[in-house]
DNA sequence: TTTCTCTTTTGACCTAAATCAAAAAATAGC
DNA sequence: GCTATTTTTTGATTTAGGTCAAAAGAGAAA
């Protein structure tokens, strides 16, 4: 739920968060459905109450290659595009049927004007965002092919077996091959 | 100048800006201090105002490699251990004699309660520096060692000829050997 | 069930960059 | 200046993982 994940963040009143809902819009997404396409502003940012997602993009060879995976529960954003309103590097897609909540730039803007809190929410979430990148960094950075999926497996445990071996190989910066081929020595 | 670099982010006021600033510290910082150890837990936010420095860890075979360099006009901090209070993962040192101003948790924890633009500049921050190590991941994760060479070249132009070739090396994820070769063919 | 498509596995071979080792060059200390 | 120490370069060799190609497996539609 949306609500317990904010308030698990910062003890907003039922007042401010009831406003702050109200901002946002509810809706339901088929599996498959690319929510941004490269080249485009993000203006939205996404909260997934269900369903999993990854952004990903595509290289001049027409290879996709996966950024990141999001999770139930987490908010998902191409995050440079949306917070500098430039077109955004990567495709956002959702990989199975969800749930989502979304909330545009501008009455994102407004809350964070309105509510200091906001402001320390949306602090903590990118602090949040950069701890996680940080340490996909290190893993792919000084790692084995093996100890990156084991990376993979403590980071998305719940993501590593429902999405496609192709989309996991190349989050990792690995090829299908080499990932099947670990997978068979598990 | 730490003034010039907070009003661009966020329009202060005069009076906010000298509240703020009395809550740093200014040091001059000799070439090679270590400002925090590995499992410390960072206390501090620094602010370059001159010199450089990085953040490298230590690997069990004794090797040190460069995670990020901060360049003077910039705070410099161990993010994860500074804002959630853990024990750092890295070391913090300073390659070149430097200025710097820094705050204490407790005193930047204030300023946050106190000014809602404080939180604003956090969030900014927090997002810059997001999008700067989403940018590594990509050329670490996809390029070849020349073209990794050639982002460090554009993201730290300053620092690519001020600091030892085996710092960048590591930095870039290959061997010094490797880096080495690629200068040559330059 | 059969067909079509998409995903995963397996095998053979290749290459970018690592490793190991040692010489050359640059810096720092005295 | 002259050593001592650190950094960088060069060469020879190795290897993890990539590439290419094809077979096997798994869904989905009908």
């Amino acid at each position: 739920m949306i609500t317990d994940y904010l308030i698990k963040q910062v003890p907003f009143t039922h007042d401010e968060l009831n406003d702050i809902l109200d901002h946002f819009e509810k809706e339901h997404i088929q599996k498959n459905r690319i929510l941004i396409k490269e080249g485009q502003i993000c203006n939205k940012l996404y909260f997934l109450e269900a369903g999993i997602g990854r952004s990903f993009y595509l290289k001049k060879n027409g290879k996709e290659v996966t950024q990141w995976f999001f999770e139930d529960d987490n908010f998902m954003v191409s995050v440079d595009s949306f917070f500098s309103q430039t077109p955004s590097v990567y495709y956002l897609e959702i990989l199975e049927n969800a749930i989502i909540y979304s909330i545009t730039k501008e009455k994102l803007d407004l809350l964070l004007v309105k509510y200091h809190k906001m402001e320390k929410l949306s602090r903590l979430l990118a602090i949040e965002m950069l701890a996680k990148v940080v340490h996909k960094l290190n893993a792919i950075q000084f790692q084995t092919a093996k100890q990156r999926y084991d990376y993979m497996l403590k980071e998305f445990p719940d993501i590593a077996y429902r999405v496609s071996l192709g989309h996991i190989a190349s989050y990792l910066g690995m090829t299908q091959e080499t990932l099947s081929r670990i997978r068979k020595n598990e």
